[in-house]
DNA sequence: ATGGTGGCCCGGCCA
């Protein structure tokens, strides 16, 4: 089963890409973020020509995510607060023939001094107790998405320059451990240990091509996929040529025995 | 040292 996460940034701008990009690399399922899709305008019909049934949770201008999948998909759980009838579209849960799939878009967090940074530790301080609503380690669960967290200082391009700044801070740090505490693996990590790898470079300056950029975007999986995990990339070749979101794809491929 | 890009939707916010 082949399992991917991208923060497409506007699903409408990058629809084109996107299309290409399924056709190439044949993805069962696929965590989308940054739809910026209203509730009603995720392109489910169009999918559904391609195979893949989909649940969207959009709010119009911002944030936005949703779950593809060709492998089955149901039980959709919008958002991952209780009482969340102001709660931002940042969060999506279903399951995909058998397996948990939650796509993520953790707040960016702005600045340490911002009330944005608070709301962002709150935010994934809500992901751990909605994993414990929903699953038990011992599940098989998929928590994919843009984490706006950068977990070792080996995740970002320059750890001098990103001092002082959120993504690398170390509350964001002990949130993202939490979650791997509560019985998640990263993807990635498992077969890259020391490798510096990025899924996220600034549309500015051209960081791309200076290879300035940072491990944002993770697929975490639970210690029973963990144990079937066959390989992960980061489809850098996404971020390249026309029109690419300042996000790179990570995709991994775990047998179903 | 600053501003650089790109997306929303059309001026200013957000990343």
């Amino acid at each position: 089963m082949k399992v991917a996460t991208w923060n497409v940034n506007s699903l409408t701008a990058r629809m084109p890409r996107f299309l290409a990009w399924l056709e190439e690399i044949e993805p069962d399922v696929v965590c989308i973020q940054e739809t910026k899709l209203k509730p009603d305008a995720f392109p489910h019909l169009q999918l559904e020509t391609l195979g893949y049934e989909s649940a969207g949770f959009g709010q119009g201008q911002w944030n936005g995510v949703a779950v593809i999948s060709r492998v089955g998909l149901s039980d959709p759980v919008y958002g991952v607060e209780i009482s969340g009838e102001l709660e931002e579209a940042r969060g999506i849960t279903v399951n995909c023939n058998g397996v948990g799939i939650v796509s993520v878009y953790v707040p960016n967090g702005r600045a340490l001094e911002n009330d944005h940074y608070k709301y962002k530790l709150q935010w994934l301080s809500h992901l751990r107790e909605h994993l414990d609503r929903h699953f038990k380690p011992s599940d098989k669960v998929v928590v994919a998405g843009d984490f706006n967290i950068a977990p070792e200082d080996k995740d970002v391009w320059s750890p001098e320059a990103m001092l002082g700044c959120t993504h690398v801070s170390e509350p964001e740090r002990e949130a993202f451990r939490s979650l791997i505490d509560w019985g998640l693996v990263d993807a990635l990590r498992h077969f890259y240990d020391q490798d510096r790898i990025f899924t996220w470079w600034d549309h500015r300056a051209g960081a791309f091509h200076k290879r300035q950029g940072m491990r944002i975007d993770h697929i975490l999986v639970t210690k029973p996929i963990e144990s079937d995990l066959n390989w992960a990339i980061v489809d850098r070749n996404a971020r390249k040529g026309e029109k690419p979101s300042d996000h790179a794809p990570v995709v991994i491929d775990f047998s179903m025995p």
